[in-house]
DNA sequence: CCTATTAATCGTAATATTGCAATATAACAA
DNA sequence: TTGTTATATTGCAATATTACGATTAATAGG
């Protein structure tokens, strides 16, 4: 049905799901991809950069923004988008302790 | 249109998207861990074990298998499910690599 | 052969996602 | 104020995903 029975699974197993899902799509890989490369911090070629309409990529911003890997401040006209670190490395952690998991079991690597 | 543009991204982010959107869903994370928990590599109690229907189930262990993370071998009416380590392990490296961009960057952690 | 068991597939319904044009909003500049 | 620029939101169309009942296929056990 396209919708998700969340309620069968543990919390901890809805919040990496719902991480993973944010990075199911290339664009917004490309936009944290762009967001680390760049040093200060100052979007908004994103569109030009991507190549996808400014609607599509504004949405993308907000599913980023919304997961809490990004955030934004109006400067003027612009708004500045740049990875929000604390959240990167929570997030970096929380996707460690679930692709790690395998050390426990048998012989990798 | 729940399209991708998949053409105007690189090899690389399509490949770690499709990668991210595997893991994105409660129920295959659950799959996973359940194989990783258990040593005998024995399976097809996933069903009871989740909770969704057997065709839901099926169809998230062939998404599991397209991407290769899992294999399954026939054995009399049931099928042995496992994890790929070695696929999983290149997909470890990938997700890392991804993961890891930051300390190029600024401080962090 | 017949039947039970197990898993895959088919068909279908409901919801989610992606993408864009058009419009709205907000801030600056003249 | 008026016009310009940058971003967000709205509305919509097309496709994808999730879920399940029903069916099918394949095998094991009588």
């Amino acid at each position: 049905m396209g919708i998700t029975k969340s309620e069968i699974f543990t919390t901890e197993q809805n919040q990496l799901a719902a991480l993973a899902k944010t990075f199911g799509h290339p664009a917004r890989l490309m936009i944290l991809q762009h967001l680390f490369s760049i040093k200060d911090c100052v979007c908004g070629d994103l569109v030009e950069e991507i190549g996808l309409a400014q609607a599509t990529i504004s949405q993308h911003l907000t599913v980023l923004k919304n997961v809490g890997l990004i955030k934004g401040s109006v400067a003027g006209t612009r708004v500045c988008y740049c990875i929000d670190t604390e959240k990167w490395c929570e997030m970096k952690h929380i996707m460690n302790a679930f692709l790690n998991q395998d050390v426990n079991s048998n012989d990798c690597c």
